[in-house]
DNA sequence: ATAGGGTTAG
């Protein structure tokens, strides 16, 4: 078929000599199957195209040969051991397709066979010109081959070369990407030859190394400057993370009169995005209207991007659905924007609108949905995305994308899984074995994330922040309070690591929890920043727990104090005052919250039923089977009260007056969760919930019975940690 | 009939 329009032409064509003279090249470029090479898409359509010019003879002609070579070796659809077939089979190569060839390997895996390449094309007595070395340092480039490199640059030098343009950039470009900045600038200086092309390729060696000084006073130093030179300006303070500078060079841009082009844009944008300039993204946004490049995809995507990492979710919405061909980026970005902006339900709901469509993810696309799998606990959902990687992209070794299904199965409850995937990486990074450890501490198994610690560190990597967060939090969960003491020492000694705001929270929980105040208040005392409301809000619950009413009064002043209209503090204090039985205290705390108007944030409780997340909030009415699922707490609150269970009232009153006429302690969301579980499932299925908030007192041990009567292992995630909850008793120890 | 610099939209 795709040669129909060629058969009428094939007569004409066969009158021509084939094979020592050459038919002449006017006549050759328009013969229609070299037309057809140039339009050829794929190398399906190549190989046909081949085969025809061999059946009409041209392939003896060096035009055909190298426009083939040429196809089968640099284009987008390239297959180098194609390439290579048609090369061996030409009688005597010339400069162009040994060039060719070249090229090919440089863009190949092993971009460094190209030397051995380079090498033959010598020996058979081809010479190399001015367009071989590019294509040769790239390739030393890439394969960061530093020893090979400067052997071919003695080559040029002996050649004479070194004053060709393009030898001379490549030259700069190769060392600046090897990281040998002091030999980009040697050739750089030993040059007369300065353009603005040869300005920007070390400047972005300089930025590359994070020289951001050298690469501003080389750019100042650029006589005329070009689009490109600003582009790259701009670009290396986005990558080196300076958004306020990328901003300033883009207003400098404008005054010297130079014309952004979409490159310039997109980087911008992504500088918005990241540093959440709302204001200059607008700017930019109706910058690209007034142009007329609104239909442009890429300026699109990079919009949307930056329309939702800024706050204005919707406004990206609407970009995102008027984008008349989606491609798999769109999309990505769009997902990646709702868990950014943590409306994970909402990222859900567009990756089953994605899969509907027919849109096949990429990689990106479960780093954009898996953080949200993690989130609401949709295990199913995460694990066919489990079984899809593992079918679609096992051999790519792609350590994010383990690392995030690690992180998965950990926040909803599978942390043997977890380890599986953890043992079963072939490379990991330290954010794999972070990963680990976090989920190890999140389910209490405080020995295992220490093993794992030791571990690490004897495989020589450097354990950081987040690593110490990990193994602390392991600690606070475990009460395991000189363990955790000596890790803390051993992170500002041995590790020379500072400790964060998180570090000292752990700290002040681990101690506080165990009732040393004063250590803990020490503790405080000695930390050179302010007390955040998580270490204040931990010092309180502590309080609570052992009853030291005079300083937890203390603690929640300073709570007032730091948010005053935030109710989860004046929460905290009801709570305490309960426990120790004061009703007159508990009583002026919810008057002087009803008196604010305060409401507390509510109890939500999400479980995952055939790859659906149901979610309920307390005394919810709201669920289809709302009937039937009050039918089952009731069964259960008298199942529960015939084996003897009592609610522990005291923690009841924290909710509103109405809500405890109506039973709100029977009816909090995690019993909820539990009954729709229970009536959802079969006998024995494990249950897991996911609770926005920590869960109280009497649920936990409500839970724990319902555990045994009804045969069935729960597993609850709290704002805090995981609760697995068999045969009557939990993991945590009733420790939380 | 082949080349040099920046990015890439995640």
């Amino acid at each position: 078929m795709v040669f129909s329009t060629t058969s009428s032409h094939s007569n004409i064509l066969h009158i021509l000599p084939t094979s020592d003279h050459h038919p002449p090249y006017d006549l050759l470029q328009h013969h229609p199957s070299l037309l057809l090479l140039s339009k050829c898409k794929s190398i399906q359509t190549l190989k046909q195209i081949h085969s025809h010019i061999i059946k009409t003879g041209l392939h003896n002609t060096p035009f055909a040969q190298s426009k083939l070579i040429h196809f089968s070796a640099v284009s987008p659809f390239r297959d180098l051991s194609y390439a290579l077939s048609v090369f061996e089979s030409v009688d005597q190569p010339n400069q162009i397709m040994w060039n060719t060839i070249i090229r090919g390997h440089s863009l190949s895996p092993s971009p460094i066979s190209s030397l051995q390449v380079y090498d033959r094309m010598l020996k058979s007595g081809v010479e190399p010109n001015s367009y071989t070395f590019p294509f040769l340092f790239k390739s030393c480039a890439k394969a960061r081959a530093s020893r090979e490199g400067k052997q071919v640059h003695a080559h040029v030098l002996k050649l004479g070369f070194v004053s060709h343009a393009h030898i001379h950039t490549s030259l700069i470009t190769m060392y600046a990407q090897i990281g040998e900045l002091d030999n980009a600038r040697m050739v750089f200086d030993s040059n007369t030859l300065r353009d603005v092309v040869s300005f920007t390729a070390l400047i972005s060696g300089y930025f590359s190394e994070r020289y951001v000084d050298d690469a501003r006073q080389l750019f100042d130093e650029i006589p005329v400057k070009d689009v490109v030179s600003w582009n790259a300006m701009i670009a290396g303070y986005v990558q080196s993370g300076l958004f306020e500078e990328a901003i300033s060079c883009f207003s400098e841009m404008q005054k010297a009169n130079v014309t952004p082009n979409q490159s310039t844009l997109v980087t911008l944008l992504s500088a918005c995005a990241h540093s959440g300039s709302l204001e200059l993204g607008k700017w930019v946004s109706s910058w690209i209207k007034e142009h007329g490049l609104s239909s442009d995809l890429q300026l699109t995507i990079a919009l949307v991007d930056m329309y939702s990492k800024c706050g204005e979710i919707d406004t990206a919405r609407e970009l995102f659905d008027g984008i008349i061909e989606k491609n798999v980026i769109s999309w990505n970005v769009m997902i990646g924007g709702y868990s950014h902006m943590s409306l994970y339900k909402e990222a859900l709901a567009l990756f089953q609108l994605m899969l509907r469509s027919n849109i096949k993810p990429s990689e990106v696309t479960f780093l954009a949905i898996l953080p949200a799998c993690a989130h609401l606990g949709a295990l199913d959902l995460g694990k066919w995305i489990h079984a899809y990687i593992y079918k679609n992209f096992k051999n790519i070794s792609n350590i994010s994308l383990w690392t995030s299904l690690i992180d998965m199965y950990a926040k909803c409850g599978c942390i043997e899984v977890a380890a599986q995937v953890f043992r079963s990486m072939r490379y990991r990074n330290s954010a794999s074995w972070n990963a680990m450890i976090s989920g190890l501490a999140m389910h209490g198994h405080a020995e295992k994330a220490l093993e794992l610690f030791s571990e690490m560190t004897n495989e020589g990597l450097q354990p950081d922040d987040i690593t110490f967060v990990g193994i602390l939090s392991a600690c606070t969960q475990a009460g395991l309070v000189d363990v955790g003491h000596q890790y803390f020492k051993s992170m500002i000694q041995d590790y020379e690591i500072k400790p964060k705001l998180q570090h000292y929270g752990c700290m002040i929980d681990l101690l506080a929890r165990a009732g040393m105040f004063e250590e803990a208040k020490n503790l405080m005392k000695n930390m050179e920043m302010e007390p955040d409301r998580a270490i204040w809000g931990s010092l309180l619950n502590a309080c609570k727990v052992h009853g030291h009413i005079e300083f937890g009064e203390y603690v929640a002043d300073r709570l007032f104090e730091l948010e005053p209209e935030n109710p989860g503090a004046y929460v905290l204090v009801s709570n305490m005052y309960a426990r120790a039985g004061r009703w007159d205290d508990v009583a002026k705390i919810r008057t002087s919250l009803n008196d604010r108007g305060m409401k507390k944030v509510p109890g939500c409780t999400s479980i995952e039923i055939d790859s659906f997340v149901h979610e309920f909030l307390v005394g919810d009415k709201f669920h289809p089977q709302s009937k039937n699922i009050y039918r089952m707490l009731d069964e259960v609150d008298k199942l529960l009260e015939a084996s003897g269970f009592v609610p522990d009232t005291s923690e009841v009153l924290y909710d509103m007056d109405e809500e405890w006429k109506e039973g709100a302690l029977s009816q909090h969301s995690e019993k909820l969760a539990i009954a729709f579980g229970l009536i959802s499932t079969k006998p024995g299925t494990t249950l897991r919930i996911v609770k926005n908030l920590r869960v109280c007192g009497n649920c936990h041990s409500a839970t724990k019975l319902i555990s045994k009567i009804y045969n069935r292992e729960i597993i609850a995630r709290d704002r805090n940690r995981f609760h697995h909850f068999k045969d009557g008793v939990c993991s945590c120890n009733d420790y939380w």
